[in-house]
RNA sequence: GGUAUCGUAGCUCAGUCGGUAGAGCAAUGGACUGAAAAUCCAUGUGUCGCUGGUUCGAUCCCGGCCGAUACCA
């Protein structure tokens, strides 16, 4: 029986040096990159999203980078079908594939797949929105307490997206939210790997800091005015792009604009350590090309083409720079 | 060199008529199943500049020292 393929899934907070590590290993390893950065997806953003440039995308071949354009409408259901579509085409020539990015959600889809649950009414979304801006987030939880008891029971009632996703599925299908909630991984026919890349805390904020400075010399602000008619689109509802967005209502001043950007940055950081912290499958190691390989090897990745890697082995010129 | 003011959390500052202190921002921890760079929850982290004195007790009052700022020379 053939040794199954493999899954590299390689993560970490933003601006930790994923982009560029990514590549290497994916180059010793001749197999292609996917990434998982829900922001990354769209074409029209690139500055602020640091999408790999056009040297990096030449280097090895990516997957959902830029394939959408803002007003594609899209989630991670959608994200789950195609990537394990390409996935069980890519596996047929390599042994192995790397997925990168920095959205925990979008690489658990991959990895450990979904619940199944019929697509959602646009109109109900649209209705339960105006009902909890209209009428408050008493009237939604009221109504989940009746659709929904058990739901009701477990989730954060003071976080409205969480109730109103619950709601528009109990209203779409006439059955409760979490009868559909079965929290079971879905099998998977490859294996997965999963490494975090992480610095300490300090240096990753001077990272942050200094990449967003660059991101504004790059001309974000010129990016970001660009769009700024469409700002109600989800994909914009995003760190480096909304504060912007203020700047040009004239309710903050650039300085602040940029200082926003960065704390939101650094929070954003921080909330994605949090969400892998809680997977302690995770090996968690340095932003180097080395570091990783060693890593992959170590957990005795037969059939990824190990003979590859262990030709690299000692041969230290290249660390992760950019993400 | 002289005079004055100031020195409290990472930053900006408040406060204690003497009983070891609290706001904003920053930060930190957590949650997360079809918006996820989204959304939401929680948390004060401190030799109160140093050193003597008075006092049962000093961050607070007094002296000295150090540092900062302003003005005068």
């Amino acid at each position: 029986m053939p040794q199954a393929p493999l899954l590299i899934v390689l993560t970490g907070p933003t601006a930790v040096g994923k982009t560029s590590v990514a590549i290497e290993v994916a180059r010793h390893l001749q197999c292609d990159i996917v990434s998982a950065d829900s922001r990354q997806f769209y074409r029209e953003l690139s500055i602020g999203t640091a999408a790999p440039t056009d040297d990096q995308l030449r280097a090895v071949k990516h997957h959902f980078v830029g394939q959408l354009s803002l007003e594609d409408p899209y989630d991670v259901s959608k994200y789950e079908a195609e990537v394990l579509d390409l996935l069980s085409v890519l596996f047929k020539k390599n042994p192995c594939v790397v997925l990168t990015g920095g959205s925990g959600l979008y690489l658990q889809a991959v990895y450990a797949g979904m619940d199944s649950l019929p697509d959602s009414d646009p109109r109900i979304r649209q209705q339960l929105r105006e009902q909890f801006e209209n009428e408050g987030i008493a009237s939604i939880r009221q109504l989940l307490r009746k659709l929904d008891p058990d739901y009701y029971s477990t989730v954060d009632l003071a976080n409205p997206n969480r109730i109103l996703r619950a709601l528009e599925v109990c209203m779409g299908t006439g059955a409760p939210f979490s009868s559909f909630r079965k929290s079971n991984p879905v099998p998977r026919n490859f294996n997965t790997i999963k490494i975090g890349l992480d610095l300490p805390r300090a240096e990753l904020h001077n990272r942050i800091n200094a990449r967003v400075d660059q991101m504004i010399a790059d001309g974000l602000v010129d990016e970001a005015r660009h769009f700024y008619s469409l700002r109600h689109l989800n994909a914009l509802n995003t760190v480096g792009y909304k504060e912007l967005f203020d700047f040009f209502d004239g309710s903050i001043s650039l300085e602040v604009a940029i200082e926003k950007i960065k704390t939101n940055t650094r929070r954003y950081a921080r909330r994605q350590l949090t969400w892998f912290r809680k997977d302690k499958e995770f090996i968690w190691c340095q932003p180097s090309v080395n570091e990783v390989i060693e890593c992959i090897i170590s957990l005795e990745a037969d059939g990824c083409r190990s003979d590859l890697l262990n030709e690299q082995r000692g041969n230290p010129e290249t660390e992760g720079q950019a993400d």
